[in-house]
DNA sequence: TGAAATGTTGGGGCG
DNA sequence: ACGCCCCAACATTTC
């Protein structure tokens, strides 16, 4: 008897057994799977790779449990694919769909491959809750807003309850490239278990909090797809819903699952509007005075800028690859209002150093907070970074934690150390201009500046 | 998912 | 007692 022709799993940023409708499909005809990941040429942060690398081990040992093998190939993935096709006569690939600009002309590539080499060629969805082909205004047309694309999400159909990991699934191998795990990774479920169980209630209030820590920190795991959104959307939702519920879990699953749409709708905008990627949304932005100023971003870069919440953030990104929402909000206004720093060049800087780097995301926010977005900021809206940090971390914890030239200096001072008066920086061991930076900007000459800048707009 | 400027109110000190 | 000023505290408007 003849072997089963296998069908290719090709994982991109979908690296989980659960839910994965692709792989699901693929597992009930009853032939045997071929699991692959195809490291691209593509530029990936580093960060992001670090990442990668243990998604990848970590579902490669998930199939190991099965009895299967990740595949891994490097190359540009037509070719890829290709070879594998001959090599293994598969009868299809399956994929789950994806959306940056470049997706199209790739599965285009990958079909033309499929019917050379007589096979089938079957993407499926599983990156987001609704399709945007889905959410459509009355005349057919992507919603710019997220409020309105938000009710209609609520109204549409519940996202579809998560898919099991297919049993008895039946494996083959082919040679594969070495991966090279650098780290050992814990389970994946933990993390949706912990934040459902002990946070959720706390996180509509406590969210922006940089002294708690209440936020999911899902987002490296949503963008490597090591959890789906449907997931996520049903843990949250029966975690608040469940008979003794805490107090506040409701209010935190609100607030949490229209952070998760929020995502989709970055995604949404990504594919109706690909041009979004470098272009502004709202077309005027692109006659927009922009500084560019290397040596300001140079500072920022370095986390040196004179304003503690903003350098504490910076330093967490370089420790971590990771920042809270509340300063990626509080950095980026920072950049693009006090500093000038169009935010192409800082989107491109945050894709090459958070490890959840993810396209649509931080595209779509930084437009938002540039104000150039379709739905977006207003432009006037200018943080004020000592402030924030007096509201955010009241007490000075995370800024000491990752500014700990100013650990001694009271909670007082701490966010605005360059008025602090002499004594208290004696006491404290800081040297203004020596062991920590003056401010290289001036609050109100820099939100003066922007105001004109944004002016401008719309006077010419 | 701002901040600053400006306006309003009301209590208390004071002549 | 009364009007006046000062200034928090809060509200509204503007950028």
């Amino acid at each position: 008897m003849v072997a089963p022709l296998p069908i290719i799993v090709w994982f991109r940023l979908d690296l989980r057994l659960t839910d994965h409708p692709a792989l699901a499909a693929a597992a009930e005809t009853g032939t045997p799977l071929l699991p692959l990941y195809i490291l691209g040429r593509w530029r990936m942060g580093g960060a992001s790779r670090w990442w990668l690398h243990g998604s990848l081990a970590a579902l490669d040992k998930d199939l190991g449990r099965m009895g299967g093998r990740l595949c891994l190939r490097q190359g540009s993935a037509p070719e890829v694919l290709a070879a594998l096709l001959a090599e293994t006569g598969a009868s299809a690939i399956h994929a789950t769909r994806d959306y940056a600009p470049w997706d199209e002309a790739l599965e285009q590539a990958v079909l033309a491959v499929c019917k050379a080499n007589g096979a089938e060629f079957r993407t499926l969805g599983g990156r987001l809750l609704f399709e945007p082909e889905s959410i459509l205004t009355k005349e057919g047309k992507p919603y710019r807003l997220f409020a309105p694309f938000w009710r209609v999400c609520l109204a549409a159909k519940t996202p579809r309850a998560p898919l099991r990991v297919p049993k008895r699934a039946k494996f083959v191998e082919a040679e594969s490239e070495r991966l090279d795990v650098w780290a050992a990774w814990g389970s994946r479920g933990a993390r949706l278990v912990s934040f459902t169980d002990f946070h959720l209630s706390s996180y509509a209030e406590g969210r922006s909090r940089l002294d708690l820590n209440v936020t999911s920190r899902l987002s490296p795991h949503l963008h490597f797809g090591e959890v789906s959104p449907n997931q996520v959307w049903h843990a949250v939702a029966s975690a608040a819903s469940r008979a003794g519920a805490p107090r506040g879990a409701e209010a935190g699953a609100e607030a949490y699952l229209r952070e998760l749409a929020w995502r989709d709708f970055s995604y949404h905008l990504l594919k109706h509007f690909p041009a979004m990627v470098s272009e502004p949304l709202r077309p005027e932005f692109t006659s927009f005075p922009w500084c560019d100023d290397a040596q300001a971003l140079a500072a920022w870069r370095e986390g040196r800028t004179g304003y503690p919440i903003v350098d504490a953030a910076v330093r967490e990104l370089w420790q971590t690859g990771f920042m809270p929402n509340r300063v990626r909000m509080i950095v980026a206004s920072f950049l693009v209002k006090h500093l000038l720093i169009p935010w192409q060049t800082l989107a491109q800087w945050f894709l090459d150093t958070l490890v959840d780097a993810d396209l649509a995301n931080n595209q779509a926010n930084w437009q938002w907070v540039a104000g150039s977005g379709t739905d977006a900021a207003p432009c006037f809206r200018i943080f004020n970074p000592v402030l924030q940090g007096e509201k955010f971390d009241p007490d000075g914890a995370y800024v000491r934690r990752w500014v700990p030239e100013l650990g001694a200096l009271a909670a007082a001072h701490l966010h605005a150390p360059w008025q602090a008066p002499d004594l208290a920086l004696t006491q404290a061991g800081v040297t203004l201009g020596q062991s920590y930076p003056r401010p290289i900007i001036d609050h109100a000459t820099a939100r003066a500046r922007a105001l004109a800048a944004f002016a401008t707009l719309r006077n010419g």
